[in-house]
DNA sequence: ATTGAATTTTAGGCATGACTAATATAACAC
DNA sequence: GTGTTATATTAGTCATGCCTAAAATTCAAT
C-alpha cells in the first residue's frame, strides 16, 4: 500500500463529495460538476480514477460515495480548510468573507506540522468562523448542537445562530453587516411571506427567505 | 498586457535564476537543471516559454538572464519565501531546518493580503532566519552588511555571522547545533588546512572547509 | 408502453510539464 | 586545426486534468 499523495484536484473532488453528502441524500455527477466548476465529462474521468484508487464508489445514475479511505482524506482536507479559516481570521486579521478563498488554496499545501502548529496555537477549536465543525486530529467530526434552518423555526422566541451554510463572499459580507453570525442571539418575530422578521441587538430586519434558509440555528425546544 | 498568473514551476524557474545569478556570473541551462532537479531538456523547453513571455533572455552557451519583468516576479516569490520562513520560525515554532521546505510550497499560494499580513505582524523584517535579505514590498533588495565567506577572512579576531548559504536540512541542523547562526559572534582562531578553528561561546571547534565556505560573515576591517 | 428530457459516458483534443534517446553545437586541450 | 568533451537542443512519449461534440442511457410523464 503506497501513499502517493493526491493532486489538489483529487483532494477537492473528495472534499466536495463529502460536503454534498452532508446535505443531499445522494451525490450526482452533475452536482459535482456544478460545485467544482468543471464540465460533466471531466467528472466522469476523475471519478473513474478515484474509483480505481478505491477512494470512491460509483453506481451510475445512483450516486457517488466515499469509501472509508476516501472519507479519511476528505476529512483531512476539511480539517486543514477549517483550521486555516479560523487561523486567518484570528491571527492574520482576515475578514469573514476573505478566509474561504485563501484557505481553499492553502489547504492542499500545508504539512501535518503546520496543521498541528495552528491547532495548538488556537487550543484545538471545534468550529470554524462559519460554524462548520472542524474534524479532530484523528478525523472524527466533533459534536455540534442540533441545528435547523431559520425558516423552519416556529413561534416567537430568542434563538442563537449556529452555522451559516454558504461560502459566497457577497452573502457572507452581507450577513456580517447584519450581525447574522454564529453565536449571535436573535429574536424571532414573525415568519412572513417575504421572509423572516427578526430583532438583533435592538434593530429589526426582514431577512429574505433566500438568505434565511442559509442560517441554521440552535434548535432549543420552546 | 495581461497578467495570466504563472505556474508554480515557472515561478520556481525565475526564482532559481535570480538566486544563481547572485552567486555565479552566468547561469547555464545545466545549473538550472541541477537546482530545480529536472533534466536539461525540460529546462530548454521551459526557458523557451519564459523567453516568449519576455521574462528571461537566453544566449545559448552564454547564459540565461532575467528581464525587468522577470526579475520583479522572482523578487515577489523570494519575498514570499523569506517572509514565510521567518513567520514559520517566529510564530509557529518551526525549527531552523524545517522552514525552507514548507515555505517552498506556500510561497506560490499565498495572496498579497497574506504577504502583507505577516509582514505587518513581524514589523517589516529585512532578513530571514538564514540571513537572506527579504525584498521590500516594492521589491527592492534591502541593504545588507557587506559579507565575506568565513575561509576568506584573515587574522585572529572577533566577527559576526551574517548569512548561511545553504538550504540543506542536514547542514542547517548541524550549524544550529554548533551555534553557527546569523547574529552569532565568533572568534576566529586560525585558518588551518582542514578547516577554520573558531571559538563560540567559550567552546572551540574546527569547522571543516566544506561547511565554513557556506558561512558568510560581516567583513569588519581590522 | 412510448416518448421526450435529463443525466452520463465516449471519443477525440489540447495545454502543461515532465521524461528518454539521439543529435547538434560550442568549448577546450593538444 | 583536430578531436574530445561538455553543453544544449530536438524528437518523440507520457500523465494530468481539463474541454467540446456526439452518443448512450436512464428517468419521468403521459
Ligand atoms: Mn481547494
Ligand atoms: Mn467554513
Ligand atoms: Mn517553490
Ligand atoms: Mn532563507
Amino acid at each position: 500500500m503506497e501513499k502517493p499523495r493526491l493532486s489538489e484536484s483529487q483532494e477537492d473532488y473528495l472534499k466536495e463529495i463529502f460536503k454534498l453528502r452532508e446535505m443531499n441524500e445522494t451525490v450526482s455527477m452533475q452536482d459535482l460538476a456544478r460545485k467544482l466548476d468543471v464540465r460533466p465529462p471531466s467528472v466522469t474521468g476523475m471519478i473513474k480514477k478515484l474509483c480505481a484508487m478505491n477512494l470512491v464508489e460509483h453506481e451510475p445514475y445512483k450516486g457517488v460515495q466515499l469509501t472509508e479511505t476516501g472519507e479519511k482524506i476528505a476529512l483531512e482536507v476539511l480539517r486543514h480548510h477549517r483550521l486555516l479559516e479560523l487561523y486567518l481570521a484570528r491571527h492574520l486579521n482576515y475578514s469573514w468573507d476573505e478566509i474561504h478563498e485563501e484557505a481553499e488554496r492553502l489547504e492542499h499545501v500545508i504539512s501535518e506540522k503546520f496543521e498541528a502548529a495552528i491547532a495548538d496555537l488556537m487550543d484545538h477549536p471545534t468550529h470554524d468562523p462559519h460554524g462548520d465543525p472542524i474534524p479532530t486530529a484523528d478525523l472524527e467530526i466533533p459534536d455540534s448542537p442540533s441545528l435547523a434552518p431559520l425558516p423552519s423555526l416556529k413561534g416567537t422566541r430568542s434563538i442563537v445562530i449556529g452555522r451559516v451554510m454558504t461560502q459566497d463572499r457577497d452573502i457572507l459580507s452581507l450577513l456580517f453587516r447584519l450581525e447574522l453570525t454564529p453565536g449571535q442571539e436573535i429574536e424571532l418575530i414573525k415568519n412572513e411571506a417575504a421572509g423572516i422578521r427578526v430583532r438583533i441587538n435592538g434593530s429589526q430586519y426582514l431577512v429574505p427567505h433566500s438568505i434565511a434558509r442559509l442560517i441554521w440555528c440552535e434548535n432549543t425546544e420552546t
